[in-house]
DNA sequence: TTGTAGGCGTTATCAA
DNA sequence: TTGATAACGCCTACAA
């Protein structure tokens, strides 16, 4: 590996001195550079390939223009869109992320963010985490800059990206009920996350408004978004709420579980059961039957969370004051809905 | 945010000098320090909450603990697993990775590797190179410490780690021939990839060891590993290669494209025809059919390239010679494949 | 066995 | 408008 190239080799081939050539490569301070010289620099620092040192620049502005990221579980396919997302917004502005996935162990979060806070990260993305955090309220008392994609916590002051729980919630079940459906379960999601008690209250919320009784025991939450908690809940429905004729599912994993279990008992979806999910994860769409689902803009998603945290990095500490970002969710409809049978 | 804790502080706070802290503090470099003084220190350390700077420590040292990955396309869902590995691998040497993908535009490779070199990370992970890469090649030639993962580069001295494509392939068409099929056709991926090239090899190899002959008009090259190209090439069999009763994909993504062709041409997989996939990647189980796939430990080939890139880093710089690990491959039979049609 | 001093590459402050 | 100098936090000869 050759040496590289560092601001004293430009500064000595300029015939200027290293401040000044510093300042004339920031187009923030050098202004007070003559206008030829700087040109000057510029381009022999070109000819040389020169480039700053980021280490040697964190060390002196304490700004790494690194983000660290936390997901529950990379193999969940609407992260790798987050992700995308987040790339996109990141890189024009010479950001780089760090990524950590918990892999569905909460208990990691803590230690995941205490080795991207030793990296000294200029700000963290946090997917993972629960309504009432300790750890994101930790950070928060801090100071450290933080934004939630895909959930909430509980405290306003934490800055966050989701979608439209409410609308996609009702579109669902507005769906189903122009389709005949008067029977209407939910699979709810974690209790625990935002998601999860965010869609219960929007499933509530859009029932009553379209007349449809709800039934509490036609309403079954999960311990984890997971596939085979789907199968569990869809299990436990079919025990306890007979009539039911459509289940709304907080989403596309637990939809799927519930599907496969369904088959399992000998009740064929959509023939027997209409099922919708929330997410329009890839692939969902393959599925036989392709499963009608709510999207949601996964990759404007996490472009707009790195772009939120961006914007508090960009203000001085006192004007960080958070903001909260709903991006709209629909319906699309695909083979798992039908009327009930008769 | 506080001011954190330096190692100035925790040799003040321990009445030695920093030198002596930073001894203290480094197993490599305790040595000559008195046992007690160098217990009395970290347990100062300890109790100050005292943590490393990175940035300092590696403008020091030129080592940042920092990994690039490359990868050709997050979304398609075995990288996810890959990265999991690559983490499982990483994280416990504390090392971190910084991942960029490429979302199919190969042209990007040289700037994404670029950023991560301005950023001194240690060693590059590369899942996107083409077999004649150059890239990689200039890298090499750089002195950076590179491995690929998943696929190879044609230059010997890349380390790699990639699945047994031999026996992969060889175990579908073994099923496929005890199953009863004779006409077995080839979707193969790109041939500027290695593993394009790799499985097409070992396509002709093991049809010719089981006496089935291999017409080159039921061989037909992906330009990517889409389910789109999939489509293209199912339909280009089709038209071509009458008589096919199975057909061979170089990837899942292919064969489930190609079965979404079929049964757009009328054609039921597997009542018409037979498909098998490569990577198991997730979901596939699900599909209907099931499909019939080998299966590549992906999660333990990311640990492993990982484990293989630390190998080089802890070298020095002469004896870095390649290694190439080829993890087994087996098939997994489910519902896409089954005897021919009489 | 411990302390001293210099420097990694950069930016910020102060003089000129 | 430019230059000199110190400092960011750490490691490592070299000296003691």
């Amino acid at each position: 590996m050759k040496k590289r190239i560092t601001l004293k080799d430009v500064a000595r081939a300029a015939n200027v001195h290293v401040s000044t050539a510093s300042r004339a490569l920031d187009p923030n301070t050098s202004h007070p550079i003559r206008d030829e010289l700087a040109l000057h620099i510029r381009r022999v620092s070109a000819e040389l390939g020169y480039e700053l040192n980021a280490e040697a620049y964190s060390l002196r502005t304490r700004r790494t223009r690194l983000v660290g990221v936390v997901i529950p579980d990379i193999t969940d396919p609407v992260y790798p869109l987050i992700l995308r997302g987040l790339e996109n917004a990141l890189l024009p502005r010479r950001f780089v992320s760090i990524v950590a996935s918990l892999d569905g162990d909460m208990s990691r979060e803590a230690d995941v963010t205490a080795l991207m806070r030793s990296r000294n990260v200029d700000g963290l993305i946090l997917g993972s985490v629960e309504r009432e955090d300790v750890v994101a309220t930790k950070l928060l008392s801090q100071g450290v800059p933080l934004v939630t994609v895909g959930r909430r916590v509980e405290n306003e002051s934490v800055s966050s990206v989701t979608s439209d729980h409410v609308e996609g919630i009702r579109q669902a079940l507005a769906h189903l009920r122009a389709l005949g459906h008067r029977a209407i379960a939910h699979i709810a999601g974690p209790q625990k996350l935002s998601t999860g008690a965010d869609r219960l209250k929007a499933f509530r919320g859009a029932s009553a408004a379209l007349g449809l009784g709800v039934s509490e025991r036609a309403i079954v939450a999960a311990d984890a978004y997971s596939i085979d908690e789907g199968r569990r809940c869809a299990r436990e429905l079919v025990a306890r709420a007979t009539g039911t004729t459509a289940v709304v599912c907080a989403n596309d994993r637990l939809a799927v579980g519930a599907i496969a279990a369904l088959r399992e008992l000998g009740l064929e979806c959509p023939r027997d059961l209409s099922v919708t999910g929330y997410n329009d994860m890839p692939m969902v769409d393959l599925l036989s039957p392709g499963l009608t689902t709510v999207h949601v803009p996964l990759v404007e998603i996490g472009s707009e969370s790195a772009r939120l945290l961006l914007d508090l990095l960009d203000r001085p500490e006192p004007e960080r004051e958070a903001r909260h970002v709903v991006l709209p969710a629909s319906l699309v409809v695909r083979g798992s809905t039908r009327p009930p049978p008769p």
